[in-house]
DNA sequence: TAGGCCATCTGGTCCT
DNA sequence: AGGACCAGATGGCCTA
């Protein structure tokens, strides 16, 4: 309703809103739809109540029939109106952590960012959102069968794991134990969630160094107690070592797939 | 200029 | 009772 309210800043969501509000919202009264007419009779109860409880107050009963409705009516047009402001800015507030969190979410997806690039829309954002959901979902899958497959289940504890290796392991003596692959993270073991985080810059990037390990703030990252896995440094460990299995550029098409999507819904 | 997207207001409903 | 949540309505801005 109210369409001068709304014309006045439909996007500045600023916080004079309110009082703009007041201020013209007796101006332009021909251009307010029913909604605002039909002042609904839940606030109409509120205003008898509120009106007859200042009254009480009041007690004036010299007054005349018609300054008592003056006040009356006066004042429950302030308390409507404070109230009514009350809600809306509530509403305001909702809707603007709604924006937040959303952008939040924007900011995690993976298309391209930056002042030049138009920002996804709600919808596009969810619907994004749940395919790159999807597609990790997948691909880390993928990445657990591939990994049974290569190391046939007696690697039950992944290069990396928290068992550590057998003692027959060429590569790491039985003394060195490693608690979480920096790739799959905890992902293998079946309870722990994965840190879908770290592994999110680029799965294609894979081999060389973990470089998925690098994050913003952490520069050479040390990953467990046993030998210890640095950010941009090779691992000599035989998984990373080894050329990446053919299956693996799946993975890199999923994403690419879902870029391609993002700059579909940007559209 | 039409259509998409958005912010806001509003009333209703549900929950605490 | 008050707040949160939701959906409908409205109008502004922007782009193809």
């Amino acid at each position: 309703m109210n369409s001068d309210s709304s014309s006045m800043s439909s996007r500045a969501s600023s916080p004079d809103m309110d009082e703009m509000y007041l201020r013209g919202h007796h101006h332009h009264h021909h251009l307010h739809d029913n909604r605002m007419n039909s002042v609904s009779s839940t606030q109409n109860d509120i205003l008898q109540k509120m009106s007859e409880e200042v009254l009480s107050r009041h007690g004036s009963k010299e007054d005349g029939d018609a300054s008592k409705y003056k006040i009356k009516k006066q004042l429950s047009d302030q308390d409507i109106q404070q109230l009514r402001l009350k809600i809306n800015g509530r509403e305001r507030k909702r809707m603007h952590d709604l924006n937040l969190a959303m952008d939040g979410l924007r900011e995690v997806m993976p298309y391209a960012h930056g002042p030049s690039v138009r920002k996804l829309s709600k919808i596009a954002t969810l619907l994004l959102a749940r395919n790159y959901i999807l597609m990790l979902t997948s691909s880390l899958e993928e990445m657990k069968r591939l990994v049974g497959e290569i190391y046939g289940g007696h690697h039950s504890a992944f290069h990396c794991g928290t068992v550590g290796h057998p003692a027959t392991h060429p590569v790491h003596p039985p003394h060195t134990v490693h608690q979480v692959h920096p790739i799959l993270g905890s992902s293998l073991s079946a309870n722990a969630p994965p840190s879908l985080s770290a592994s999110l810059p680029g799965i294609g990037n894979l081999r060389p160094g973990h470089s998925l390990l690098k994050t913003p703030s952490t520069p050479p990252l040390p990953i467990g107690n046993g030998f210890q896995h640095w950010a941009g440094l090779p691992c000599p460990c035989t998984i990373c070592q080894m050329p990446p299995p053919p299956q693996l550029s799946a993975l890199t098409s999923n994403m690419s797939r879902i870029v391609a999507e993002a700059k579909d819904l940007m559209k």
